[in-house]
DNA sequence: AACTATTCATAACA
DNA sequence: TTGTTATGAATAGTT
């Protein structure tokens, strides 16, 4: 639709190259908003140039159209998936999470990337097949995102979760270790006043013992 | 481009606006192809029609491509970003981390949508500002994930992380809870002890006291 | 799914 | 960039 026919091959004239992208994106995005329009579709557009600028369309409102055309209004449908309102259908969710978790607990001292891309596996799986009806259209869209910038994005977005879920994990360790010392302080005191009674009395057994008597014995219900 | 011009305006006619939406959509990915094509450029599309069908198109490799510009395979990248090397700057990354487990910790039993919202708010600022030259488009694209759908898969997003972690969190509270287990067992084993002791020498507290006095001794220490 | 009269998008040029 | 124009592409209405 030029003076000349053009082959579908990389613009190798860097100039040239540069005029058709810019001309090329704006036409596209123009034909993305007027498809929007036109069939009361959403369409979401990205395109990333050669030299890192980002250009993007949104259809937006239309998803609000959506859940309106399902019956609610959005704001009903946030206040509907708001965590408080714990109504969502958790049954196969509930052993996706398992994993997630066992997974995240044999891979922390050792995250590797096939671990999370195996993960995220997993994550699509169940997504596409739990939750209620009324948001799967949503979780569809979800889902797309990683779909559809393919592997990249999608690892990042399993690096980061990984990466909160581990600082998460380190926290928990911390407690942990507060609590072991929590143990051993509890153990001392116990012990301190064993000996004042003792000490009143007879002298029955020594504070080496006490520790490797009690404190041993606690320990195997820390894993 | 037609018999006659078309409104840029919802086609009314029912199957008038599905042919057309088949037509055009069709356009708009090939259109697509080929500005990725000519200019070397990373394209993503995303098209849902009224009836919930899903089409899309990425041009995929691209972003191979641009990893391979940055000086690096991208099998190296995957390697870089391992979690295992922790070479990644988390100077100002530490803060929002520290931002979002507190977040977690005072929502835990209350997680409304506006604080997800907030929370991913910090999440995409910092997204922007910190992490490693070589990924830093990776992980422009990536943030452009909240902004393309706009808000509603912004919130989708939220919600599973929270999920993830409120499921976390929940496991580190099973923790804690036996750990306090823990310390009642060490606790009456000692008591115990004590009491084998005193039975042959003289009876100086009951059961009572003991519990009375170690065990909410420990228990601040948990908060 | 095809056809084709039209309108549209854009390659080359300025 | 931006504008113009000749031309090839896309597609609205029709079958």
């Amino acid at each position: 639709m030029g003076r000349k026919k053009l082959e579908i091959k990389r613009i190798e004239k860097n100039s040239s190259r540069q005029v058709t992208f810019c001309k090329r994106r704006n036409g596209l995005i123009e034909k993305a908003r007027q498809l929007s329009v036109l069939c009361e579709a959403s369409v979401g557009l990205l395109v990333v140039s050669a030299s890192d600028k980002l250009y993007s369309f949104s259809s937006g409102d239309r998803l609000e159209k959506i859940l309106d055309r399902y019956g609610k209004k959005h704001a009903d449908d946030l206040n509907a998936l708001d965590l408080q309102s714990k109504s969502l259908n958790y049954s196969s969710h509930h052993e996706l999470l398992e994993l997630v978790e066992s997974k995240l607990v044999e891979s922390i001292d050792d995250v590797s990337v096939d671990s999370l891309v195996e993960l995220e596996d997993h994550l699509e799986t169940a997504l596409s097949v739990t939750r209620a009806r009324k948001v799967h259209r949503l979780y569809n869209v979800f889902s797309l995102f990683t779909l559809f910038v393919e592997n990249d994005c999608a690892l990042i977005f399993n690096l980061l979760q990984a990466e909160l879920m581990l600082k998460l994990v380190e926290s928990l360790k911390e407690k942990e270790n507060l609590l072991k010392e929590e143990n051993q302080v509890l153990a001392s005191q116990i012990e301190k006043k064993n000996l004042e009674g003792a000490e009143a009395d007879n002298i029955e057994m020594s504070s080496g013992q006490i520790s490797d008597i009690n404190l041993p014995v606690t320990l195997p219900l820390l894993n």
